[in-house]
DNA sequence: CCCCACGCGTGACGGAAGTCACGACATCAC
DNA sequence: GTGATGTCGTGACTTCCGTCACGCGTGGGG
């Protein structure tokens, strides 16, 4: 029997998902959650299950993964502290499509659908939520459709690296510890692929690997 | 000016989203939406366009798109009667992300975003099928991602057909009439390619062009 | 300690698919 | 009618990129 344990009040407030929600409608919500760790590489949810729960990252990261019957896979997403998944399946029947797995031991709060469902109808603003990071991920999976049918493998690799990156004291970074192989998986490229380009990149001075991080430059923006 | 016209509850009754509501509310629906007619061709949103309304499609048939600088642009869907679109500008208030132009002559519903959110925040099933269709999008958009990243275009060829294909008196067929042309940036390939992949399955005896439409053969699930 | 698993760089090769350039038809407006 | 427009098939050429096959570090587990 998996482990898992009860969910505090406290540990929900840290998701902007339940923001302005009442301290008796956080304690309902507790009642009907729960708590469960998953250890580094081991699947939440996989490609083919009925959906069950909804999943809340306490803690942790994840990659959203569908791969066909040769074994190459495509990641979809990485997800991370705070964010939500496993929510469409309450909308439709079917199996799940993807698979999740934890890519660092992880903190994930579970609620079955049936209760998600009354949570949402409960509150307008915990449904308008779930609404606008819906919206927000078929914008960047659009994006990404536009980017595998219009633009090469460099065009690709390169707004990956500008969509991961964030502004730390000036410079524009690419922080989160990647690996070329993942790369590859998100961009739909072999890895052999991207370490060319990115050394082409590197060569042209458009980014700069160093070993706590990537560093992008300006004119990596034109590519 | 554009001329826009009174839109009727019988019209409304027309949309699954309003399925079970109260005359009541569909009146008070009625009074804050207009219809308008587009012509073959108009473009009904812009990218780059301030989103300001929700559309329902009570007429006709249109399509999304984006494209790149040089004019080269992917189609991410058609839609046909009773599918609503411009939703995703309620929840962020980013610009519109992809054109949507009318393929045929369209008669639209429109609704002011302010207006449609108020719908929803007095109607839970409202949201719910909102959600709903969302969540099916997303789906879609995933798969699609699948296809670039891991198939070859006759894959994608083929699951475009299967995808489009319905059930005519035994035999299944895609009845929309639908340009190698839009085939083709529907799964981001070139025309001339379309054009080579569906001779070859055709030789293949997978399927069968026709003045009506195309058939399919049950092998084709196998590419 | 050693060894194995990973992640990475690199070169060679072949093939999938885009591009270009035609010509042949339809359909439509006028 | 007759341009104009749009779609389609086809061949030749090119190129992007995946695959295969290496060897090299590095780090962790036994």
């Amino acid at each position: 029997m998996t482990q898992t344990t009860a969910v505090s009040v406290v540990a929900l407030k840290t998701f902007s998902l339940f923001h302005g929600l009442s301290d008796e409608a956080l304690a309902t919500i507790a009642r009907v959650s729960m708590m469960r760790r998953f250890p580094r590489g081991q699947s939440v949810v996989c490609a083919g299950d009925r959906p069950d729960y909804v999943y809340l990252i306490l803690t942790g990261s994840l990659k959203v993964v569908v791969s066909d019957e040769d074994g190459r896979e495509v990641i979809l997403s990485i997800l991370g502290q705070g964010e939500l998944f496993g929510e469409m399946g309450m909308f439709d029947e079917r199996p799940r499509s993807a698979s999740v797995i934890a890519v660092v031991p992880s903190d994930l709060v579970l609620i079955s659908k049936q209760d998600f469902r009354r949570i949402m109808h409960d509150s307008f603003d915990v449904s308008w939520r779930i609404m606008c990071n819906l919206a927000e991920r078929l914008r960047n999976a659009d994006r990404k459709i536009e980017s595998l049918a219009l633009m090469d493998v460099y065009g690709r690799v390169a707004r990956l690296l500008i969509e991961m990156s964030e502004d730390v004291g000036g410079e524009v970074v690419v922080v989160r510890k990647i690996s070329k192989q993942d790369i590859a998986k998100m961009i739909g490229a072999s890895r052999e692929m991207v370490s060319r380009v990115m050394k082409d990149l590197g060569k042209q001075g458009l980014i700069e690997e160093r070993a706590d991080g990537i560093v992008l430059r300006e004119r990596l923006n034109d590519v």
